[in-house]
DNA sequence: GTGAAAGCGCTAACAA
DNA sequence: TTGTTAGCGCTTTCAC
């Protein structure tokens, strides 16, 4: 029964050459409708499945994409943020016909290994690589070689050739602080992310451009380095109630969280006597008490259009190079207390 | 510069034949040391990757693992679970030299795309698929097709030679479910998952087990169903505080965090007044207040052995099925109150 | 030990 | 519109 299918064999079964199967199979024009029907139905019939490697080997292309975690993002990937961005990712793969090959670096030892063969000609015919933090050597190695990439996320050094996409943190960031600004708040204190990450810095920067803006003073004070963790958030606190603050805004929801954790054990209201936002929109913002505003990112779609754009990539190469930025979206919930007025 | 490498460009450089080359880069024996030494030199200086296409054509196989997470599933994949148990599957097959192609039905329409695609000879040399709900048509799709796969989990309705490694959710129940009773616990509540999940069913037959082989009574206002949520967990409480349990075990560490928020609402103290234990020890379960007691699944281990046991299945054949087993282990924090005697 | 040669199953000119 | 043919770059006998 398991006769091996191949071109050739379909194509004995239905009385054409392999070639014709194979514009067939491909969707090329220039086949009569009977004939194609004739074939597709012998596929139908089979089951076949031409085999991919072949057809690789043959085209130059492998319809395979790469998604590269490399290890500066890795500790990151229990965040919901990776899970959401990893399914948009594959849906628009799935929508286009590419299959996604994961490469998550957990030592050193596998970046080494790997990265050589992700930039050679290897299986894949482009990569996204998640980039937020800068020294990972992957990016200069994917510049040298052929390998068509698009970084999603950005670096804090990056060339300008390079194509990525990214969320706009900056504006994002600089809409929160001004809708705290227009509650009234003039004491706005910020918890940042890990220094050397993009878009803590970015986040940064558009709440401190948000209060120049509307000449108010820039308290160093008033500003703690955080590290994305929740626990991070909640120790912050410490550091910023001296300095009485009347808002804070947080550089991400779980900092957010603990922020209004510490906040609630030292007697405060959130958001009566003291406002809070945080960045990211994830489950928990929406589920804790009070909920939280914050910043949302558009992930899906985000995962999507790197797909997407990348795609392009492949096809009509990277010059001149990609560069999209994604609008976020203030999400006006409790803990700002915009509610109250 | 960029003259394209091919085994026959490498074996040019190194003046010797295209076959030693191809038996250098394999680590074949029979090959004279200097010879081998001259051709990894070669090899080493021009950066030279073998094509993966050209060698899977040849070779019959592509060292590529497919991971197959089915619609059913899908849904979960914000799960911390997920991220780290793909963790454990990504570094095992780092280590063992082979690529992983990650699948995520968003859609039926994914699934009838990429079902029949994964199951015949396609890229993949082998599958691991997540499955823990009845009903998905990829397993019978997998039996009948020759491509090596391997179940993570189990189904309720599972085929005796179907090979799968799972964590035993029945006696890591029991054993939470034994602890409370030693603590001196009658009145024992069950929040459970999803029906027809069969985690959820294993830990809910080991939680009737303990209560049996304890001589406690089985009592059915004790039992609600969830859905692994936080907010199903909060809501179960509404329905098992009239009948006043003295310790709840919820089958998940979410669905914990709610029971304990809506315990909190309604005035009751955590352990002092009901003990609470979880399943799964996620993060938010080490965070919260009280720290959860709680299940402890050895989710990288498991993801790690995932790959290796489908290695072995594509090496050696699928007979005997492998079914593996792996224990969990009882973490005992605070909300179980054992740290009060 | 090493090389020559025959495919692996497909795509893509080029002919017909 | 269809068939013929020449590779794609590798593995793998089989001679030498």
């Amino acid at each position: 029964m398991a006769k091996k299918l191949t071109l050739e064999e379909i194509g004995k079964l239905a009385g054409v050459s392999r070639s014709t199967v194979s514009r067939v199979v491909n969707g090329q024009p220039d086949v009569k409708e009977e004939v194609r029907e004739r074939v597709l139905e012998v596929i139908r019939e089979t089951g076949f499945v031409p085999n991919p490697a072949a057809r690789s080997l043959a085209a130059q292309r492998s319809g395979i994409l790469g998604l590269v975690i490399p290890r500066s993002v890795a500790t990151f990937f229990g965040d919901p943020y990776f899970s959401r961005l990893t399914q948009g990712i594959t849906q628009a793969c799935n929508e286009q016909g590419y299959m996604l090959s994961l490469f998550l670096f957990n030592t050193k030892k596998d970046e080494e290994m790997l990265l050589p063969r992700i930039a050679q000609h290897s299986f894949l015919d482009g990569v996204i690589v998640q980039a937020t933090t800068d020294g990972d050597p992957i990016i200069p190695q994917l510049q040298k070689s052929a390998m068509p990439f698009l970084v999603a996320g950005r670096l804090n050094q990056m060339d300008d050739d390079v194509s990525y996409i990214d969320v706009d943190n900056l504006s994002g960031a600089y809409n929160a602080v001004e809708h705290l600004i227009k509650l009234g708040h003039e004491r706005i204190a910020h918890v940042s992310g890990r220094l050397g990450n993009r878009p803590a810095a970015d986040r940064k920067l558009g709440y401190e451009q948000a209060l120049r803006d509307h000449h108010l003073p820039l308290d160093e004070n008033l500003i703690v380095n955080g590290d994305f963790s929740e626990e991070g958030g909640y120790a912050s606190v410490q550091d910023l109630l001296p300095h009485k603050p009347d808002a804070i805004f947080v550089a991400s929801d779980m900092m957010a969280l603990g922020v209004v954790h510490a906040l609630k054990e030292a007697g405060l209201l959130v958001p009566s006597d003291i406002a809070v936002i945080g960045f990211d929109d994830l489950l928990p913002a929406r589920q804790s008490t009070p909920k939280l505003t914050t910043v949302k990112q558009p992930i899906l779609r985000f995962g999507v259009s790197a797909v997407e754009v990348l795609i392009d990539i492949i096809e009509k190469g990277s010059i001149p190079p990609r560069q999209t930025l994604y609008d976020t979206e203030l999400i006006i919930r409790d803990s700002c207390g915009a509610s109250l007025s």
